[in-house]
DNA sequence: CTTCGCGTTGACCACGTATGCAACCGCAGC
DNA sequence: GCTGCGGTTGCATACGTGGTCAACGCGAAG
């Protein structure tokens, strides 16, 4: 095999039949008598012949890929996902293509995943403009957003339930006798802190209580960090936080005891959200909300697919619920028990 | 747009000019007269015209596809290089496809690959069979482990010099007066978790001193507690250990404080391997090594694409430089320096 | 005016595979 | 023995693009 391509024809001349033949024998559907499948495969063994995906997808209009689009992976709830999705279709015969949001170029990045002939597209925590939408939707190609809602745009989305996982957190938080409970949002635009932060809110009023105080920490270590300083460098300190997401909450944790040489959860509780694997090592034992990963990616998996089997690109949104986790990170209501489903 | 393709042809068509216009139009060496660019411009804009990157790599032989195949991301190190990879290769105007080690079906995996045309292929923590490797070989296709050695594969290698990284904690943790150092591995049979453990039993000579235990973690967190349990459920416990990754030493040290007592590092030192992000957090505050990431990616993409540029696959490997980081998980030694470059 | 040469253009083929269509074979029924 | 039919097989074409080659037009040199 001099340059590296022993093609169909190749295996039709060695085993002296036709391409159509060969062709045939590596289709699902293909009729080939007995002889000649065997004929063909013996050649093409001898040959190491391997049908070439992407002339198969030329002609068939089915390339076999899905673009998978990720901002970032600082978040471990994140690399989880991915190897989840990325398992999934990989079993189900289908291969990713994977991109890193590139800041500003998400346009760029979406048109060479068209270029691609990509049939489906997940975006994880990454924001779609409403005109790429639209030019998604006129070629035919379904998205899913992961963890994400855009309202009005021809997509489908798949998210936990966030706003009745701040609520859980709010009851748990006032009904454990907290006076000062303070909000460490994460990106302002983003659905999920704003969900969260809204459940929060309706779950301390239902308790008779309001949000003592709120700083922005944007989803980032150092954004965390300014939000914990802006809260306790106050006069007068809360005595719960309720940090839109596990990562963020370490950070805080981190430095509400190494700084602010205070006890967790004896001066102060923290709760986070998702639930990654960290929170449950010792160092933190954080009290946090459980996204069902495994479950939002075998409903992003299954309603992509369905779009594209179907051929045709529906808007249909998921919400799945999310558990509340209690460890050691928060102070817990004394006597009943804490705020049912 | 009815089936959701417009090709070169209708662009021609609208441009009233033909489809090899169309096609030099968007290839960089064409040979276009500014008006007929314009023309062809206009006539592409305005019917939303992207070149099929399935067709042109068909025809061009250039697929313009990088595989990345995976093995687990638990360990945060694998995202962090993940990360940087995809970043890298797509700014190098690659695309990255996507796959997940799936125990035993590595052969199923690499053929997909190849069925698919990649133009180069990156393992990361994850074996190739000698097989398999001479069949990428054979199609041209080069590979590049990445923190991984194989000897004698026709196939490159970046890792970080991982024997004087543990050569480097073993002179260390000698130095600062442990009597009982003891060695958690990763897996066996990996070349990293050999390279740290030989460097760190030639550091340890160098100061008259042989390791006084060691136990299989095997690069898991069920693995490395089991080990812990086996090191210090005996008579006389380690003063010291060195855990083959930050991603075990974690487990250790959650080990070692909740269930044992022990406070680190007054009654027992803890050095693990790799700096992940997790590493500098307060909770942790981790002696370790650092793994160049950045570089090792650097060295990756630069020693892959150059063999795919030049179409031929060619042996080489590169072993970068680590450092040592002094944080608060392990004894120091107390007046004169440590271990030298 | 003729000729040469250069830059531009279009017709045509190739890449490797899937598939419609026609031809073919063998067998059963009349 | 002829007809009809179901199952196989080969031929030819299409998928969308890049590249080759000859033709063409136009300006400059003789």
């Amino acid at each position: 095999m001099p340059k590296g391509g022993v093609t169909s024809g190749d295996v039709a001349q060695l085993a002296r039949v036709s391409q159509s033949a060969v062709s045939r024998t590596f289709s699902p559907g293909g009729s080939v008598s007995p002889e000649m499948r065997a004929r063909v495969l013996a050649a093409a063994q001898q040959l190491g012949y391997r049908p070439n995906a992407l002339a198969r997808a030329m002609i068939s209009g089915r390339s076999g890929l899905i673009a998978l689009l990720v901002a970032y992976l600082d978040n471990h709830f994140y690399p989880q996902v991915l190897e989840m999705l990325s398992r999934a279709l990989q079993n189900r015969g289908f291969q990713v293509l994977l991109f890193m949001t590139d800041r500003g170029r998400q346009d760029m990045v979406v048109q060479r995943m068209l270029q691609y002939q990509v049939e489906g597209i997940v975006m994880a925590s990454a924001t779609l403009s409403s005109s790429l939408a639209r030019e998604c939707a006129k070629t035919g190609t379904p998205v899913v957003l992961f963890n994400r809602t855009v309202p009005g745009l021809p997509v489908s989305s798949v998210t936990s339930d966030n706003a009745e996982g701040g609520r859980q957190v709010g009851r748990l938080l006032a009904q454990a006798g907290h006076k000062r409970i303070a909000f460490i949002s994460g990106q302002e635009d983003s659905s999920t802190s704003r969900d969260r932060e809204a459940g929060f809110a309706r779950g301390l009023a239902e308790c008779g209580m309001t949000a003592f105080a709120r700083a922005v920490g944007g989803y980032t270590r150092e954004g965390a960090a300014r939000a914990v300083h802006a809260l306790f460098g106050a006069e007068v300190r809360p005595d719960a936080v309720f940090v839109a997401n596990d990562h963020m909450a370490f950070v805080a944790m981190d430095l509400l005891r190494a700084q602010y040489g205070l006890r967790i959860p004896d001066d102060v509780s923290v709760v986070g959200y998702d639930d990654v694997p960290e929170a449950r090592w010792a160092a933190y034992d954080l009290t946090t909300v459980a996204q069902p990963g495994a479950e939002m990616v075998e409903a992003t998996v299954a309603m992509l697919l369905e779009q594209v089997e179907r051929r045709e690109v529906t808007r249909r949104a998921a919400v799945l619920p999310c558990r509340l986790v209690v460890r050691g990170s928060a102070r817990i209501p004394a006597p009943a028990a804490a705020g049912g489903r």
